[in-house]
DNA sequence: TATTTTTCTAGAATATTATTCTTTTACTTG
DNA sequence: CAAGTAAAAGAATAATATTCTAGAAAAATA
C-alpha cells in the first residue's frame, strides 16, 4: 500500500556510506508524506507548511534536502517511474523463462506489459495518479536528464524484448512509438477515470479486457486491413 | 489555429441579451488569453498578473468574472471539452448520414472518433494540452456539475448511436467505459508525448495506425479469443 | 430623457504561500 | 578531540492570490 521509493535522485550524498544511507531513507519518508499531501490536495494545492507538518520536518530542511517545491514533487514522480519499471521488467522476465510457441510468447508478452501496469495502478493508486499528471514537473525541476536515462533504458530493454516478434512476424510492424501507445494507452486512460472517482469497477476487474484489447490490436493473426 | 471559446459556463449573466453577449465575447476573449499563458508557463506557474498583462483587464475584473484563479481554468477546460464534443459528434454525423453496410458502417464510425480526437488535438494543440492535463481543477472550482451534465449528454449520444451495432453483433459487447478507453485512450496516450515534444512524428501522421487499432480492438470478426 | 439600479473596472490593501538567510546543532573524519 | 561539512530550525523576505472599496459605465425603468 505505501509506496516505498527505493533511492533518490535529487540533492547531494552525505560523506559516509551510513550516512548517506539514513539521508536517503529520511528524503524516502519524506517523499512518501509528500505523497500522502498531493494525494488529498492535489500539488498545486499543497503548501510547504503542509509538508512540514506532516513530515515534521522544518522548511529548512526540506529546502536543504530538496531545493524547491517543483523538485519534491520532481523526485515522487521520477522515483514513481523507476519503481513501475522495475515491476513491468519483473514481469517480461518471467514470460521470457517460459515455454510456448513464438506467437503465444509474444502474446503473453504484450499481455504481461498489460498486466504491470494495471497491477502497479492498483497497487500504488496515489503514485499512479501523480504520476499520470505531474511529469511536467520534472523538467521544470531539472531532473529532466535524470528522468530520460531511465526512460531510456527501459525502452531499450524493452525494445531487446519486443523487438524480435515484430521481425518475425508475431507482432505488427508499426512506428515505435504506438507500442507504448496501443500497450498502455486504454489501461492508462481507464486509470485516470478510476483513480479520479468516475469508474465504479476497478481497473483490476477489466484487466484481461485490457489485455485482450491490445494484443489484438497488435497481433498479425487477423483478418482485417 | 486560435480556439474559439464558443460559450462560457461560470460567471452570472447580463441582463439584456446584447450585453450578455458582449460579456460572453470579452470572457472568451480572456480565456484565449489565459490559455496562452497556461501554454508556455504550466497552469501553475502562470500567475495572475501575467494574465492581467496579457489580457490588459484589472485584477478586480477577472476577479469579478471568473471568482478565483481555479475558476479560469476550469472555463477553459470545460469549453475545450465542449469545442470537441461538438467535433466529435459532426464527424458521426457524417458517417450516419453515409451509405454501407452495418460492419462497414461500425468500422467507418469507430474510427470516425479517433479521427475527431486527432484532429481536435491537431488544430488545437494548446488547448489539448491544457484539457490533458487539468480536469482536476474543474472539481476544486464548483463547475463539476456543469461538465458532468456536459459530459452526460456526449456520452448518452455516443452510446445512442453505437449501442445498436454492440447489439446488432458487429462491435464487441464491453463494459461500457471500455470503449472509450479503446478509441480514446492510444491516441491520448500518443498525443501527451507528442505535445510534450517527445515524439517526433505529428500525430496526424499516425492517424490511421491509430484509428486501424482501434478498429482491432473493438471489431467481432475476428479469430483471436 | 432623467433617474435609479446593476454590472463592470480599477488598483490599493491584505493574506497566503514559496523561498532565502542566518544561526545553531549534529556528524564525520583525520 | 578539533576542524570541517552536512543537516535542522525558524525568522525574515519575496512573490503571489485574493479581497475590498470606490468610482465609471451600462442598462432598466419611468
Amino acid at each position: 500500500m505505501a509506496p516505498h521509493f527505493s533511492s533518490v535522485s535529487v540533492g547531494m550524498a552525505a560523506t559516509s556510506s551510513k550516512s548517506r544511507a539514513r539521508s536517503r531513507a529520511k528524503k524516502r519518508e519524506i517523499l512518501r508524506k509528500a505523497l500522502e499531501c498531493f494525494a488529498v490536495h492535489g500539488l498545486e494545492h499543497t503548501t510547504i507548511d503542509m509538508i512540514r507538518a506532516e513530515t515534521g520536518v522544518s522548511v529548512g530542511s526540506l529546502y536543504h534536502h530538496f531545493g524547491n517545491k517543483d523538485a519534491i514533487a520532481s523526485a515522487v514522480f521520477i522515483e514513481g517511474m523507476r519503481d513501475f519499471s522495475q515491476r513491468a521488467l519483473e514481469y517480461l522476465d518471467q514470460v521470457a523463462s517460459s515455454s510456448g510457441g513464438a506467437t503465444e510468447k509474444a502474446e503473453r508478452l504484450i499481455k504481461a506489459l498489460v498486466y504491470a501496469n494495471v497491477d502497479w495502478i492498483s497497487a500504488n493508486p496515489n503514485w499512479a495518479q501523480f504520476v499520470f499528471h505531474h511529469r511536467r514537473t520534472v523538467g521544470k525541476a531539472g531532473g529532466a536528464s535524470t528522468l530520460n536515462r531511465d526512460v531510456e533504458s527501459f525502452y531499450g530493454k524493452l525494445a531487446a524484448i519486443l523487438g524480435p516478434y515484430v521481425e518475425g512476424g508475431h507482432i505488427r510492424n508499426l512506428p515505435a512509438p504506438l507500442y507504448g501507445s496501443f500497450i498502455s494507452g486504454p489501461a492508462h486512460d481507464y486509470a485516470r477515470h478510476w483513480l479520479a472517482g468516475r469508474y465504479a469497477v476497478p481497473i483490476q476487474d477489466v484487466r484481461e479486457e485490457l489485455a485482450e484489447g491490445a494484443w489484438r490490436a497488435l497481433n498479425v493473426n487477423d483478418g482485417v486491413m
